[in-house]
DNA sequence: TATGAATGAGTGTTCATTCAT
DNA sequence: CATGAATGAACACTCATTCAT
């Protein structure tokens, strides 16, 4: 109608409005991760957030785009807390522990959310990117780091590489799913040891 | 004067009422796969069966009640499909082969049910002990494996039982979901082959 | 279709029928009586009738019929119950004294059914003759009392005799609602003293 | 953080939403008499006020919450417009008079959602309340008249206070339902007259 | 006569989304 | 930017009634 610079969602240009933006996005996040994705309602969300349930449509164009964003970040978090720093006077034994300390952390943060956006992208198509490349990612880590262990002469690759990361890193997913979502009453260094070992074996590395 | 007999919804005495009730629970099945538990719409579930809207109230009492009672057939031939026989001759290599083998058959057969399960368990207390028992269930068979692994001498439990049959029966059902379920392309073969072994050289069983 | 003697619903010819439908109609009273006509459910009669549910309309066309028979019952037993017999020996005051305990009495027993005959006679123009029919049979019975002592010289007329018919008469009705209905707590017999006091009262009728 | 509104349904803060929950309460009353609680349709009730169906819980969480309301509407009003003012001049038998006169107006009005609300009032207890406290009124300020006429040495009371109060408000209360609510032909002025010379008769008030 | 399976129209309620102010 | 009122499609569930056996 008006020839008024019509607002796209979801580009606030204020302070304030970013503090709402920000705010939508946190109230978006815990909801998803209560109740999942169908049952999450943009009333509580916005409640939540402290504003006014339309206020919410000026900021996301639809409760599938609040998931998009929330999801955005969480995967974002999850690649960046997991990532094993180049710490000097690390063995290979003492990385892969390091790495599944750091995962079991990540996940204990970020489970939920990822389960419920797994969930919703059986059913939403753009959602499933974000899905796939975050698995990618991580399955390319672990590539990786076999393949460099075994330039290293510390382990002998004769498995199939993309097939052992994806169960080695399975392993490791699972685990913290039903030590940490579903309950399992499991001591932290024993998860983590437990893990390393069964993980180092599998591989054939043997401590230094 | 007369008992109340309040026909509990889903007991025919019939063989029509018994075949109706089939095609709902099969029908029931098929929608929950297909679109998950809350977008699943009793309508459609009633149109499949090939029965009006209000039938499948004769039958059942609920949605909810519906996903129980398909979960719970289910769960019941994921755990006998995937139960190693006392084949003679089996070593114990080729019994951790064989288990893995009809792990992944079965999961191919009801992974989309049982994901849908687990979800809807998140909201509806009823269905929660369905999922935690399957667990259980396989959590239990794998414990008694490794003990009796042990027992014969041809491994060594150095490490906490509970944890490692959590972690190796995660790896093996975390990678059939990304192969089965997400497309991961891998020749069957390498699959079991690649779980097997690393089973088997996470708990140090050398091949006789 | 078929020529054969279609079974008027209602017109049981065995001894096995009659009582079938017997415990309908005491059943249909029963629901009726304790959650009113819209909530009453025909599964809930037939169970109490010991029967199935489609049985019930073996014998009833509708539900609405089932409540037309029920009250035909009922607004005859209250027209029987409470009239006055010819008991020599009273005089008027205690004929007065008598009706009004009949009345109660007899309110007791049926009020419940009554005011859902009511109730529904609102919305269902067959049920409304017979609601009238009653009402009127009891304000005519007060007339012909009221001439009656008119007549014998123990009241002066003064009054309008219809309008004090109703006024009177539904001075006990809605006492006894009160009183049984509701809860009010009174004694039985203070209950009696009172109504007819302020009855012959009302009409200048003295103590012999 | 923020407090959650949770917006109670019903407490509108514009003067259009004022404007549309006045319509709905106008348009639930008017069903509500039309055809009882049972068989209204909020349907109905939406379109009576010009909005659509969905609006209708913007202002009330259910069909029972709107009776609830139009009730307590009611039975106010029922009490204020049968007060008789302290008009000076007014000797008794013309207050008893004035009091009539009164009733019969507020009941003309009211009547018909009153029935609505007793009997909608046996299932849900929540309108229970309701219904007693306008009865206790009622008979309350009958006692009080009673006692007062007493004091001044009009009438002497020698029958039970509560009983006598609640046949004669009965006594005006059921003539009123046969008189409107039913059609039985009475003038205005011998109704009136009829039930003021009964009521004075029975508690023996002799015209000054 | 009795049964119980089948029907399908009907109803209250929810909630993502739009929009005037 | 924010608000909250309005929308209306959608959906689970109910129940009087029908009918084949």
């Amino acid at each position: 109608m008006a020839a008024s610079p019509v607002a796209v969602a979801g580009r606030p240009s204020t302070s304030r409005g970013r503090r709402t933006r920000a705010a939508l996005l946190a109230a978006g996040r815990e909801v998803f991760e209560e109740v999942g994705y169908g049952p999450a309602r943009i009333d509580l969300v916005a409640d939540r957030a402290g504003v006014s349930h339309g206020t919410f449509y000026t900021y996301f164009d639809s409760k599938a785009a609040l998931l998009r964003e929330v999801s955005r970040t969480v995967v974002g978090e999850m690649f960046v807390d997991t990532r094993v720093g180049d710490q000097a006077g690390l063995d290979a034994y003492a990385r892969i522990e390091a790495a599944n300390r750091l995962y079991l952390d990540a996940w204990a943060r970020n489970s939920r959310l990822l389960r419920v956006l797994e969930q919703a992208a059986i059913d939403d198509p753009s959602l499933r990117p974000l899905t796939l490349e975050m698995r990618e990612d991580f399955v390319r880590r672990l590539e990786d780091g076999l393949t460099r262990l075994a330039g290293d002469g510390l382990i002998t690759l004769d498995l199939p590489l993309r097939p052992t990361a994806i169960a080695l890193g399975g392993m490791v997913e699972h685990f913290a799913h039903v030590w940490l979502d579903l309950g399992e009453a499991v001591d932290a260094e024993v998860a983590v040891h437990t893990l390393t070992e069964l993980w180092a074996r599998a591989i054939g590395l043997t401590r230094a």
